[in-house]
DNA sequence: TTAGGGTTAG
């Protein structure tokens, strides 16, 4: 009798614990009954909390069982209530704990319930909720437990609440590594890198979380070179790492469009046997689309055993960032017959799907029914993708009519897109009108008078053009929000990044000497380069030296010194390519017989025989 | 018989 008690769980409970069907949960429950095993009022709560731990998806048989229970026990309730944050249905959770509160044979919330229950407020992101449940922690003095105290920091971080996060961890007197990993993490991925790199080399214990929770952070905040070092460092430091970790390395080759490093990402996860789980799935498309290789992006798709909403969705945004907008449409339809749920994230790519191929009518369509079939309320983001799908096809009395029909108030994006088609199709009028509204929201933004700007000397409105520069000089607006241009190229595995102006480059000689050798084989193509002095581009004022200062031309130059003979010129740049670097590279490709592909804030460019897949839009 | 930290798409 005493080894059977030493053995802890019920032959009856462990079978339950391994049903494959409700079928078999319930032959094993009836089977209990028969043998009485519930007259010991804990073997009720073993076989709800077993279900709710190792069955979370047949938690409503369970909850029907408990029906008949008039007195369930503190350790049944705060199983159920585990039960629910597992299955992603929280809100139930609370019915719980009120079960808990208002019981009428004295139960009594313990430090599991509050784990539970901050758990609850974590997923469902409400803040007075949060807040109040933080206040019953104080009341029953629960704040001393470490647990309990664990859970408020993560609880705060998911709220974005980095300063209550803080609080609770530094009142702590010896945090142990589990809770400093949630403070790490916190930190990072709230922006205070600082904080979280000093807490995390201070750490006397790491683990594989706390790596994957610092890599996050930087990979949040877009320090994808720090994330390529701790990668390393951790390797060095013996820490077998995970399919997280290959995620987040993934993510910052996506970042970087450091195709080399993804591609060993890629054989290393083969290498390993690494289980391509859906996020490492998704992380793996998405990497190969963005860096410009969507035929790979594809392969690896379509040989993915597990998908989900997030693959297909990758894949859809990586052929509409390609220009591949009928491909995106098409694949948006396999999802739907493959029986997967589309969402909001889903409908963005989508939408850009069809504004890059022009299909206006096909957009306008896919708007409707995600709200009328699909039940999900457009956003923002949706707002602007309308508003590009109309301006890029050229259709900018419909853009201004649907931007001002918005029944919320229209973003900066918004105008700014209707602002960019204003110039492409040089339409004065609406163009102040779009600038005048961006002022508004954004204040003197450089970026904006340029392309205001920009239309005027399209439109060969020269003194308008000098009015604006007065303006610009008069409120210091360049000075104020200009974004300095940074393109970034990799070769040999090393990422090298080219700053606009910057010289600093260690074969910078060399790289003088090809941008001398491209701007004589460009004259002699007959380009003469875009002088003009008044107008301007969106990254730079100074036009005289147009043909060489642009970051993407000195990275194209870089590229051409480096990379072997015929192998792809690949670049990712923080901003849009101008037109004139878009003609330069054009010829470029063709001079040198060269495939350039040039990732931009918006879309990717496939330069090659002197076209761009973009045909001049974007 | 129930606890806390780390992964993907805009």
């Amino acid at each position: 009798m005493s080894s059977f008690r030493h053995i802890g769980k019920h032959p009856n409970v462990l079978q339950l614990e391994a049903c494959k069907t409700l079928k078999q949960i319930k032959q094993i429950h009836t089977q209990m009954l028969i043998n009485g095993l519930f007259k010991d009022p804990k073997m009720l709560g073993q076989f709800v909390s077993s279900i709710a731990l190792k069955q979370p998806n047949y938690i409503d048989y369970s909850i029907q069982v408990l029906q008949h229970w008039k007195r369930p026990s503190l350790v049944a309730l705060n199983s159920l209530m585990r039960a629910h944050c597992l299955i992603s249905e929280p809100c139930r959770s609370f019915y719980f704990y009120n079960r808990i509160v208002n019981s009428d044979h004295n139960l009594r919330p313990d430090k599991y319930t509050f784990t539970f229950l901050i758990k609850t407020c974590s997923q469902l992101f409400v803040e007075k909720t949060s807040l109040a449940v933080y206040g019953c922690v104080l009341k029953y003095g629960f704040d001393v437990d470490p647990y309990v105290r664990s859970s408020l920091v993560s609880m705060f971080a998911e709220l974005g609440l980095l300063g209550f996060s803080k609080k609770i961890f530094l009142e702590m007197f010896e945090p142990d590594f589990v809770t400093q990993t949630a403070m790490v993490s916190a930190g990072a991925k709230l922006g205070d890198l600082v904080f979280a790199r000093e807490l995390f080399d201070r750490m006397p214990t790491r683990d594989l979380a706390t790596w994957n929770a610092m890599m996050a952070g930087y990979a949040e905040c877009g320090k994808a070179r720090e994330v390529f070092d701790l990668f390393r460092l951790m390797q060095f430091a013996g820490v077998k790492v995970n399919e997280a970790s290959v995620v987040l390395f993934l993510s910052a080759c996506t970042q970087l469009g450091a195709l080399d490093h993804g591609r060993w990402a890629h054989d290393y996860i083969e290498e390993c046997r690494l289980r391509m789980g859906v996020a490492l799935g998704s992380a793996l498309v998405d990497m190969y689309a963005k860096c410009g290789d969507v035929d790979k992006a594809m392969e690896v798709f379509w040989s993915l055993k597990e998908k989900n909403v997030y693959t297909w969705t990758s894949a859809m945004g990586g052929l509409a960032m390609n220009g591949f907008g009928n491909e995106c449409l098409e694949l948006f339809a396999h999802m739907k017959h493959e029986g997967v749920e589309p969402n909001e994230v889903t409908f963005v790519s989508l939408l850009k799907g069809c504004s890059v191929v022009g299909l206006v009518e096909e957009g306008q369509r896919y708007f409707e029914l995600m709200r009328k079939v699909y039940g999900l309320q457009p956003s923002i983001e949706h707002y602007g993708c309308m508003v590009d799908l109309y301006s890029r096809a050229g259709r900018l009395d419909e853009a201004f009519s649907f931007i001002n029909s918005m029944p919320i108030k229209p973003h900066v994006d918004a105008w700014g897109a209707l602002l960019n088609a204003c110039k492409i199709y040089k339409n004065k009028e609406l163009g102040e009108l779009a600038f005048k509204k961006i002022r508004e929201l954004k204040g003197n933004d450089h970026g904006t008078y340029l392309l205001l700007s920009n239309i005027y000397a399209e439109t060969k409105n020269w003194s308008r053009v000098e009015n604006v520069r007065r303006a610009m000089n008069a409120r210091e607006v360049s000075q104020v929000t200009k974004v300095r241009c940074c393109s970034v190229i990799e070769v040999n595995g090393e990422v090298h990044g080219f700053f606009g102006g910057d010289k600093s480059h260690p074969r910078q000689a060399e790289i003088e000497e090809k941008m001398a050798e491209m701007s004589q084989r460009l004259k002699l193509a007959g380009y003469v380069a875009n002088n003009n002095p008044v107008l301007f581009d969106i990254e730079e004022e100074e036009k005289e030296n147009t043909a060489c200062e642009h970051s993407e031309k000195v990275a194209i130059a870089f590229g051409l010194i480096s990379l072997n003979e015929g192998a792809p010129i690949r670049i990712v740049k923080n901003l849009r390519v101008c037109s004139d670097c878009h003609v330069v590279t054009k010829l470029i490709s063709k001079m040198f017989d060269r495939e350039i592909i040039v990732r931009d804030r918006n879309r990717l460019h496939h330069f090659k025989d002197g076209e761009c897949s973009c045909n001049g839009c974007w």
